[in-house]
DNA sequence: TCATTAAAGTTAC
DNA sequence: GTAACTTTAATGA
């Protein structure tokens, strides 16, 4: 295994406040692994033997209703801790990590996360801040579901995509990651139907332009407002 | 208003 | 080609 550059995560939050050597030693003591698109990094309910950071790439993080059906909770974007259910009290997985495009991870066993919350100023401050920034996502996004109509709620889903990985392009912000207009239905408690429906209608209306697993957001703002107002 | 069913169209591999 | 993905329309809760 070839050593990993220092620079991976000399800019991120929660290793922000740390020196080079005690970074160089959080890195000798990392794997870093490749995943294809599609593949689970870990499952809900299996043993949290390791905890991960994502390098490059996006995750979809997927549970399990009691219904039995699967729900996208939420996404994450590179430079993100996951799989921290040692932070959680937990010893098996509250979720299911899956790549959404080709992606390289970190992890390390969840033995060492005892060291590195005391030992490494800022680590615990910052991995528990974005768990509660997490944590409150869900919540609203689990109201939003119960509360909200269709159209909202899909428009929500899509600009927390394009908040979390937006790109800028000629015409507009892209969503940077492979999206099925099944997966959006995973993520609002709808069809695919629906989904499609709604965005071929955005489309005439020039708020989006979408094609197979790729969407750009044209108009932001008016799709801000169709989270807010009728119509 | 929205899910379901069915069918046909389109694109990627 | 084929499988995967998308669209459209009809029907009914």
């Amino acid at each position: 295994m070839p050593k990993l550059d220092e620079s991976l995560l000399t800019g991120l939050p929660p290793f922000s406040l740390l020196e080079r050597g005690q970074i160089r030693t959080i890195l000798d003591q990392a794997v870093s692994r490749r995943y294809d698109e599609g593949t689970a990094i870990f499952r809900e309910g299996h043993d949290a033997d390791r905890f991960f950071l994502l390098l490059d790439g996006y995750l979809r993080v997927i549970r399990t209703t009691p219904g039995g059906d699967q729900i996208i909770v939420l996404h994450i974007s590179p430079g993100q801790l996951f799989g921290i259910a040692p932070a959680l009290q937990r010893d098996t997985y509250p979720a299911t990590a899956v790549a959404a495009a080709e992606s390289i991870a970190l992890s390390w066993p969840v033995r060492h996360w005892a060291d590195f919350t005391t030992n490494y100023p800022g680590f615990a401050t910052e991995s528990y801040k974005t768990l509660g920034q997490r944590l409150g996502q869900i919540q609203e996004t689990l109201t939003e579901m119960a509360t909200q109509a269709v159209e909202k709620r899909i428009a929500s889903a899509v600009l927390r995509m394009v908040n979390q990985s937006g790109r800028k392009t000629a015409t507009g912000i892209e969503i940077a990651f492979p999206v099925t207009r099944q997966n959006i239905s995973d993520m609002t408690g709808t069809t695919l139907h629906t989904v499609s429906r709604l965005l071929s209608a955005w489309q005439k209306n020039g708020i989006v332009e979408s094609s197979r697993k790729h969407i750009v957001v044209t108009d932001p703002h008016a799709l801000v407002l169709l989270t807010g107002a009728q119509g």
